[in-house]
DNA sequence: TTATAGATTGCCT
DNA sequence: GGCAATCTATAAT
């Protein structure tokens, strides 16, 4: 296996398809963060989809502003928002310019850069799965910030903030209703790798 | 101009 | 299981 920052980036035209297709697809991928000369680096178990006008979660359904305008953009950019206060969460638009629709991405399982991650999230190293199971953690972890990266490329080699493949396929994928949200609670638009334990604590 | 809900987390009982 | 923390976007006055 060559080394992560070896393999190769997952190109634009995968982000340009329906949300829930891309979501299930997601799981598996490898998010890459480089941080100084650091890496970090950990495998994308958990994601949801959110839709445009049709889905009253999503941010994209009140329509275009200043905050959510990357979802409404080219497909592959990160959508970097800040939530009760105190956590920013990362998504990822799809559908081409003009149409809405991303991904939130949930949880990761630590691959690479762990010390490094458990620091940012004030961790010891031993506690793996606390380290990016949930939005807000995983975005801790990363160090991901919406003055940071918001609008980023995430499908650009050289971006410090990006997605590979590393051919690994999970056996089997979960869906089930999305976490946290009031509306359109009963769309099954979760997308899990069955049995990681690195996925967010709520429900299976 | 003021009010309130929110794609969460961690600490309390 | 309950709830405070703490900021922002948007709705309501």
């Amino acid at each position: 296996m060559p080394p992560l920052v070896q393999l190769p980036t997952v190109p634009r035209a995968f982000y340009n398809r329906d949300p829930r297709i891309v979501g299930r697809e997601l799981l598996g991928k490898v998010l890459l963060r480089r941080e100084g000369r650091a890496l970090l680096a950990g495998r994308i178990v958990e994601c949801e989809a959110y839709l445009g006008p049709e889905d009253p979660a999503a941010h994209a359904a009140s329509g275009k502003t200043a905050r959510n305008a990357v979802l409404f953009g080219p497909p592959g950019y990160a959508y970097v928002y800040f939530i009760y206060g105190n956590h920013w969460c990362l998504n990822v638009s799809c559908l081409p310019d003009g149409t809405p629709g991303g991904l939130l991405f949930r949880a990761l399982e630590p691959l690479a850069g762990i010390p490094r991650m458990a620091a940012n999230r004030h961790l010891e190293p031993s506690q793996l799965r606390l380290i990016a199971s949930g939005p807000g953690r995983l975005s801790e972890a990363l160090a991901i910030t919406r003055p940071r990266d918001n609008a980023k490329d995430l499908t650009s080699p050289k971006s410090d903030l990006r997605i590979v493949d590393d051919g690994f396929r999970p056996d089997a994928i979960r869906e089930s209703p999305r976490i946290g949200i009031r509306k359109a609670m009963d769309l099954p638009l979760r997308y899990t790798i069955a049995n990681s334990p690195y996925i967010s604590a709520k429900r299976p």
